[in-house]
DNA sequence: GTAGGGTTAG
């Protein structure tokens, strides 16, 4: 962040609006400067700015391509019917015209009409049959009338609609088409390699995304803004922030300026990677936020356990007259169930006016947290729509904490209905047990796990060191520094029962063995190669100032370098900053 | 000299 100074080149220039404002004005008298405006239009909609110029007359060769870019900018902002009108009163229709409307329809969503539009129109073009393409790969449904499509499309390959293709292949999970589409183009541009990049980082696929970057680089293809986009949040969410620090001063070097969609991305790379300091940062340079910023910074804030901070963005936000959308509010719910803050989060709850079964899946876990587990039950009982898989989840985890055989039992009867497939709710409901004594339920725990052909999912971990990612698999020793590993996870076990952490210990080296937890295996792997790399004489230091949070305990990864008595470290999508015997959650057993 | 491809969130 050091040498970070952003700037907002992507406000809106002060001529757009100006010029637009003196059309409408002059109720689109157009002059022979006309040809301008279809440009000036377009240039306004890529800004985001709509005006209302429905008031368009016809009196001159050029009103055409005028009236087509308002359909066009009707169709990305709406209102669609405006779009429409302006349509049907076409007397002889372009391709373009048709074009248009279909974007438009499918831009909202409008399967139906854009069919319908698209069977109507006398002649397609390639045009035609990208929006159509794209269209279908939206609504992911490609295999029932996309793949007709595609074949149609034959004589029509070119860069736009192979790269439409790509994103289309991504977009409905279908990798190795996407990637041997690419693979096979003739020509290539930035736009090709940033499907590729999205379709792999869309997928889950982080790490084949930064490869690919790195490709690209060596090609000396220059990225552009919405390259940058995709790879620092890939950094976000493989927590590799050393390869992010250098995307940013690629940024610098390169004069790739960033816009909203790019500020985001940055708080939510600096996020993820407990950096909340230049998350906050990027927040405050920024001129312009949208729902996104706050969202991704609250989101952020609440998994750090900075309950206090998540609300106080919630009420900056109100004054800038941003509404608070689904997510925001499970990031508000989350803060205030990690901070302890029961009444504000209770109050929060209330205010939803449509609460979904998320919202209440983190009530339920705002209200266990503070001890109330018999009012969770309650509310689950009291909710209109069919709960899902995380509402009992919360309840499942709750009651191996606070041993409450009985609600597990309950909550894990649910999940076993709801998700059949998912071994860790077997896993816990057999854990509970265990932590009971009751042999028996155990073996018949597992023995429904057999019958129903449920299998434990594969646990894997990574940590970044010096830009790469090392992964770590259960039970994989093909890492090339295998031997290390196991060393100094040996050497910390043996340290941590000397220095007496024996119950914390639990958490991250007692399943070694046992491999009970998913993952816990590959997550201790991950662990002991960040020792190694980073301070393997401070090991007994850190260990003496751990403390394990009760969330911790299904995985664990250490993102930052073992600096000073603090560790940081990340499960699955939270924070926990431990420094002198205690964790930012406060939830530390 | 219109229309089509890539962008952030649990």
């Amino acid at each position: 962040m050091s040498s970070f100074s952003p700037t907002f080149p992507n406000s809106t220039p002060n001529w757009v609006p100006m010029v637009m404002f003196s059309t409408c004005s002059t109720k689109c008298n157009v002059t022979s400067d006309a040809f301008v405006y279809p440009i000036l239009i377009k240039a306004a909609g890529k800004c985001g700015v709509v005006f209302h110029a429905h008031c368009i007359r016809m009196g001159h060769d050029w009103d055409r391509f005028i009236r087509n870019a308002i359909i066009d900018m009707y169709g990305k902002f709406g209102p669609l019917e405006f779009a429409r009108e302006l349509f049907d009163e076409i007397p002889e229709r372009a391709v373009a015209d048709w074009n248009a409307m279909i974007s438009g329809y499918w831009n909202w969503g409008n399967e139906v009409e854009a069919r319908g539009l698209s069977d109507l129109m006398p002649e397609k073009n390639m045009v035609t049959w990208t929006a159509m393409v794209t269209g279908y790969s939206r609504r992911k449904d490609l295999e029932k009338a996309g793949k007709k499509i595609f074949d149609e499309l034959g004589t029509y390959k070119n860069l736009v609609t192979r790269n439409a293709m790509i994103s289309a292949y991504a977009r409905v999970g279908d990798l190795a088409s996407a990637r041997e589409l690419f693979d096979k183009m003739p020509q290539k541009n930035v736009i090709s390699w940033n499907s590729i990049i999205a379709g792999y980082a869309q997928n889950g696929q982080s790490k084949v995304a930064i490869d690919l970057f790195k490709d690209m680089i060596a090609k000396d293809v220059l990225p552009d803004e919405v390259t940058m986009v995709r790879v620092i949040s890939a950094c976000g969410h493989l927590g590799a922030l050393e390869f992010g620090n250098w995307a940013v001063n690629f940024l610098e070097k390169h004069q790739i300026k960033l816009s909203i969609s790019g500020y985001n991305a940055l708080i939510f790379m600096y996020s993820k990677c407990g950096n909340m300091k230049d998350a906050e940062e990027v927040f405050q340079s920024m001129e312009a936020r949208d729902v996104i910023s706050y969202k991704t910074l609250i989101t952020g804030f609440a998994a750090y356990g900075n309950a206090i901070e998540a609300v106080e963005l919630s009420w900056k936000m109100k004054k800038e007259n941003i509404e608070p959308d689904r997510i925001t509010y499970i990031g508000l719910l989350t803060a205030c169930s990690h901070g302890g803050l029961l009444e504000e989060g209770q109050r929060i709850f209330d205010s939803i006016k449509d609460p979904d079964s998320d919202h209440y899946a983190c009530m339920v876990d705002l209200l266990i947290r503070n001890g109330k587990l018999d009012e969770s039950k309650c509310l689950i009982g009291s909710m209109a729509m069919h709960p899902r898989a995380g509402v009992y989840g919360s309840l499942l985890h709750a009651s191996r904490v606070h041993k409450r055989i009985d609600l597990g039992e309950f909550a894990a009867s649910k999940l076993f209905e709801i998700e059949p497939e998912n071994s860790g709710n077997y896993v816990l409901l057999s854990n509970i047990y265990a932590s009971a004594a009751r042999w028996e339920d155990v073996e018949r725990v597992r023995g429904l796990m057999t019958i129903g052909g449920v299998k434990k999912t594969t646990g894997w971990s990574w940590v970044e060191h010096e830009g790469e990612m090392h992964k770590f698999i259960v039970g994989d020793r093909s890492h090339e520094r295998s031997a290390d590993i196991y060393r100094v996870l040996s050497e910390t076990e043996k340290k941590m029962r000397l220095a007496g952490y024996m119950a914390d210990m639990s958490c991250v080296l007692k399943y070694v063995e046992e491999e009970e937890m998913v993952g816990a295996h590959s997550e201790k792997m991950a662990v002991a190669y960040a020792l190694l790399v980073t301070e393997p004489h401070s090991v007994t230091r850190v260990v003496k100032n751990l403390r394990i949070c009760r969330d911790c305990h299904t995985a664990i990864k250490i993102i930052s370098k073992l600096g000073g008595r603090e560790i940081i470290v990340r499960d699955n999508n939270r924070f926990h900053c431990f420094s002198e015997g205690h964790c930012s959650c406060k939830d530390y057993w």
